[in-house]
RNA sequence: GACCCUAUCGUCUAGCGGUUAGGACACCGCCCUUUCACGGCGGGUGCACGGGUUCGAUUCCCGUUAGGGUCGCCA
């Protein structure tokens, strides 16, 4: 029997819950702590609630929870008891709120009151102490296994912590307990960065004369290089995730697939399997690395088997984040210009390398290299090719095509010494989507308006 | 300093005493091709180290090392 193994089937619903402190930000960690909650109560059919942890006044703004709301949102992960909105004074959803612990006053110091006249606290310089057991407490987790924890050198020092500030502010420790308490959470699933900690809820909770819920601790993300990862680090903030145009399935995958694997070799698996195979004693012990390349590789699969309509609306969103006012142009040609970059696009930022130009009144060049590049191109053979795109009887991807392997037998040169430079001086890179769909989709007469551009600049 | 957790390719992972240690990302090579990208095929790289236990350890135990976490009138 491994240590792990030590839940027994638990006759109560299974309620979880996600306590973020609002800071403004919402760490990749912490939208995974969610998501995994979220997994394991949509896995038992029990009840998942968010819960704002906003007793700390300093780092409190309706803003600041709106953040993760929007956050979580954006994920998928919907709660079924928590805020609404941002705002702390208006009612929630669920009958155990409300859900912002700065509204929770009455209730930690109706506890902490029981905690004193039953001698479990005691006040100290005006603040209020708990009454911490000096012996080991042993954590029963449901991923890490059983573990026994020892006062350190300095809690040996003074074992009992503060748990209402002298200036009757109320802690962590306590309200956490509290709230999971009133709340009726039976499993409490979060980072590992709080497993020492728990030794001091198991305390507060057998001091209440109530069994402690369920822990299970989950490690960590770290940066690539193993270094944690700290607000200040790259990629840190879910919001960039975001921003930096990738689909929120595939990031709710890829976050799936640290420190919990599918088993039976696979990668993208959607959400509303993760939830059919999810449960905790699966979960990894040790900490995860963060690999934005593969992150990368998955949004790309999720493009790949996306529709062309949620390509298409992300595409644009993504545009026209960039500045591209893609409202100017015809709806169709539009449509059709984002659908000749969905093949190749594996993160919508990408989208400015692929469809950029068709939006685009003046040639851009990647680089002023490239610029050098096409001008210094063969003129003559260029000349020609205009030439036979002005002569194509009907302008599309296959007639393009024709007209320029013709050019290219004719003169006996490789294709690719047509290609590269066309390629150039349609789209100003070297890299693009499908070059003879690209065409058609520009329309002749901006592509003849290009090459003429070329034509007419002195050469390189 | 003390306490706690962890350790399979560079990264994410499968493995739960006997395997040619599997997959994915990344990387390299080849093919396809619209000299890019996409796609296809192929390739290399791994059980941190040292002791046990065992007929046999990647797998179990102990230690070392390394990484991470915690010890607050922050959450």
């Amino acid at each position: 029997m491994t240590t792990n193994s030590v839940s027994l089937p638990d006759a109560r619903p299974v309620r979880v819950r996600f306590a973020p402190s609002p800071t403004g930000f919402l760490h990749i960690g912490g939208a995974r702590t969610a998501l995994f909650n979220w997994l394991y109560a949509r896995h038992t059919g029990g009840t998942f609630l968010l819960r704002i942890e906003d007793t700390d006044a300093a780092r409190n703004s309706q803003e600041a929870v709106e953040v993760i709301l929007t956050g979580l949102r954006w994920l998928g992960l919907d709660w079924d008891e928590g805020p609404l909105t941002g705002d702390a004074s208006a009612p929630g959803k669920g009958a155990v709120g409300p859900y912002f612990q700065s509204q929770r006053g009455d209730r930690y110091r109706e506890r902490v009151a029981w905690l004193v006249a039953n001698g479990h606290a005691y006040e100290h310089e005006g603040a209020i102490r708990f009454r911490m057991p000096r012996d080991p407490i042993v954590i029963p987790d449901l991923v890490v296994g059983k573990v026994t924890r020892e006062l350190t050198d300095r809690e040996k020092l003074e074992p009992d912590f503060v748990i209402v500030r002298s200036d009757g502010q109320p802690v962590f420790h306590l309200v956490n307990v509290v709230d999971d308490l009133d709340m009726g959470i039976t499993h409490v699933i979060r980072g590992e960065d709080h497993l020492s900690n728990t030794a001091k809820h198991i305390a507060l909770f057998r001091a209440f004369g109530v069994a402690p819920p369920e822990y299970a601790h989950i490690p960590l993300i770290l940066n690539i290089d193993g270094s944690k990862m700290s607000k200040r680090d790259k990629g840190a903030s879910l919001l960039s995730y975001i921003e930096e145009g990738f689909a929120p399935e595939a990031v709710a995958n890829y976050l799936c697939l640290l420190g919990w694997s599918p088993k039976g070799n696979r990668e993208v698996v959607s959400l509303p399997e993760v939830v059919s195979l999810f449960d905790l004693p699966q979960i990894l012990r040790h900490n995860a690395r963060f690999d934005l390349k593969k992150l990368h590789w998955l949004n790309g699969e999720y493009i790949k088997t996306m529709s062309g309509e949620r390509f298409h609306e992300l595409a644009v969103q993504a545009l026209q984040r960039m500045g591209f006012n893609t409202a100017a142009f015809p709806a169709a040609y539009v449509k059709a210009a984002v659908e000749t970059a969905k093949p190749k696009v594996k993160q919508f930022t990408e989208v400015r390398h692929f469809a950029a130009f068709y939006f685009r009144d003046e040639l851009e060049f990647d680089t002023a290299e490239l610029r050098t590049e096409l001008l210094a191109t063969d003129r003559v053979l260029l000349g020609r090719l205009r030439a036979a795109f002005a002569a194509v009887a009907a302008w599309d991807a296959k007639s393009s095509e024709a007209a320029l392997k013709a050019v290219a037998t004719e003169a006996a040169v490789k294709i690719g010494l047509l290609v590269h430079p066309l390629r150039l001086a349609v789209s100003g890179s070297p890299v693009g989507p499908s070059l003879y769909h690209a065409l058609e989709v520009l329309g002749r007469e901006k592509v003849l308006q290009r090459l003429d551009w070329v034509l007419n600049q002195a050469p390189a």
